[in-house]
DNA sequence: CTGAAAGCGCTTACAG
DNA sequence: CTGAAAGCGCTTACAG
């Protein structure tokens, strides 16, 4: 068990002053050729690595991101996390992923927790009890204290920041009127309750498009699931009680349940019942009949994220000198995966 | 913008020395009662938090504890870093994660990268390369240091440290077991190529459960897989050429295009081939049929991971004192969950 | 009861 | 060309 070696014990070794040996590592011109090679090749023969946390405080930056996330198991949100490690990574940041499980407080003392020095800025996604509460005061103060901060996909208007999102709506919007093009009339919607803000979003999109195409609109067809647990019996309930010809469904678990429970009924997907699903992910690929998405890429997103926060760190080296904060809202495309689930 | 308020600036406010106010601010009962609520009173009031990056250099450990994990975009690892998070927030732990994306020059880089002193110590998976490669010198090199690493799922023998796995071989048996019992007589496997130590370890599960049945043990029943792109290729030959009852799959992926494959050739699950899949996931649960799977609890492999390293971790105190290894190896107990694709 | 000093591991402006 | 000193933000043994 040999501890890892420090400057210390190498200027020790050497004879020589701590400075040196740093300044040799860092082939300062200050510094002789014979000792700074001397120092260098001791220093590569014990493998000789600087400590990234006296770096860290020495430096005033830690090359750290912190990740603040609903849930983890969750092919979208892991996407993001890809999409963000990878241009990390590029740029020589590592990352710290915290979980909220869509709790206000696990987000707010995990934010707490890290903004104590241990990351440079933060990527986040905010909990759906804080989308409910509207509380975001534990983000307020980070930025106050000149901590970056970009949100993702689930954003509010209450914060000034940098954010990366898809423009739901219009997504939205774009495959109800798909299905209106293939002939269907009475199109029902699957949704979340309206604090969320993509859920809210999407509905607003489903109902431009009937609105635009004078469909009616019936409230009876609208469902906002509050509970994954439960949407079983909601969904079944629905289908039993209303008819339509198509569903859009704000996520892709609805949508699979969907058309399980149709299926059961002796329903089918998608001569009886056209379906289509927001957020492309592994289930609607390898459901019977595949489902026809609306695909964001949580990679470019994350991407997106992680570009805007390194750029912003990298640039505030002019310290508070000028204040100039343009934040902006990168809108990432979308587009409809067409499978099996409609026609 | 107000930075984080330190040490230096209260003791300068209120005129005392940076001791008292650290004392005061650790309860110390050296300092008086007077002075003590003065400048708690006044740290609370600035919202003082201790900067963690020098209480780790000052404390050498960081609370960190670092993931390497082949995929994050994966049900299985996903549920396994949930685990990790559990307790190690409960404990006081931040979980930083790289991703190896199955390389090994990353996984090497990535560990490097957090052995400087980011974490104090590791859970990790092997990467598919590190396993082709045999090469595990990055894990010695950190296990040297006094690093302890706990590894999980992707393991090797070469390696001495805690390690937390399943009975891959078992568990695979009972499956095959479970087929045999309803009555099947041709099992077809479908796995990894062998260097994948879990694929290798279900592959022998399969093997002896034959054995023991006394059913001819058929090479073309076997088809290992290399790149889960192009298994579905591989996977319609073997229905085309081989009859078949049953199939054994180390994994949901090659499960649901089995099924897939086979329902596009007029072939009905169960009834005509009945199929088991390892790996308790989302596909299994929303495939149509659902699939009976091998159920290995990734929570609970991270809970132990994370109550494994931590345990090591905080009985450190005594240092190199009595180097007291005694590695364990946990298994998870798993179970079979049926579903609809076996009867 | 309070504070100066040393130290965690590093860097860098400044002397010599 | 080399090294002592100060400092990043904290803690703690030791003086006073």
């Amino acid at each position: 068990m040999k501890r890892k070696v420090t400057l210390k014990q190498i200027a020790k070794e050497l004879d020589v002053s701590i400075s040196t040996v740093s300044k040799s590592l860092r082939n300062s011109s200050e510094i002789g050729e014979e000792t700074r090679l001397k120092v260098q090749a001791f220093a590569k023969f014990y493998n000789y690595k600087p400590n990234n946390i006296a770096l860290s405080l020495k430096n005033r930056k830690t090359k750290s991101i912190g990740i603040i996330i609903p849930e983890i198991v969750h092919y979208f949100f892991s996407t993001v996390i890809n999409g963000i490690e990878q241009v990390a990574n590029e740029n020589g940041y590592s990352v710290v992923i915290c979980l909220s499980d869509d709790s206000f407080d696990k987000e707010v003392l995990n934010m707490e927790m890290l903004a104590n020095g241990s990351i440079d800025g933060f990527i986040m996604s905010l909990s759906k009890e804080t989308q409910f509460k509207g509380d975001f005061h534990h983000i307020t103060e980070v930025i106050n204290q000149g901590m970056p901060v970009v949100m993702f996909d689930r954003v509010t208007n209450d914060i000034l920041c940098d954010k990366v999102i898809i423009d739901d709506k219009a997504a939205a919007y774009e495959a109800v009127q798909s299905l209106i093009d293939s002939g269907r009339k009475k199109i029902a919607l699957v949704t979340t309750v309206d604090y969320v803000s993509v859920g809210k979003l999407r509905t607003d999109g489903y109902e431009k498009a009937l609105l635009d195409n004078e469909i009616p609109f019936n409230e009876e067809l609208i469902i906002k699931i509050e509970d994954v647990d439960t949407c079983e019996i909601t969904i079944s309930q629905l289908l039993h009680e209303r008819a339509f010809d198509a569903v859009f469904a704000v996520n892709e678990l609805f949508a699979v349940t969907i058309i399980k429970t149709a299926n059961k009924m002796g329903l089918k997907v998608p001569e009886d019942l056209a379906v289509i699903a927001f957020t492309d992910g592994i289930i609607s690929k390898y459901s019977t009949p595949s489902i026809t998405t609306v695909s964001q890429s949580g990679e470019k997103m994350g991407n997106k994220a992680a570009k805007m926060l390194i750029e912003r760190l990298e640039a505030e080296h002019d310290d508070d000198e000028e204040e100039n904060e343009n934040y902006t809202t990168e809108v990432i495309e979308t587009h409809l995966i067409k499978r099996e689930s409609t026609d």
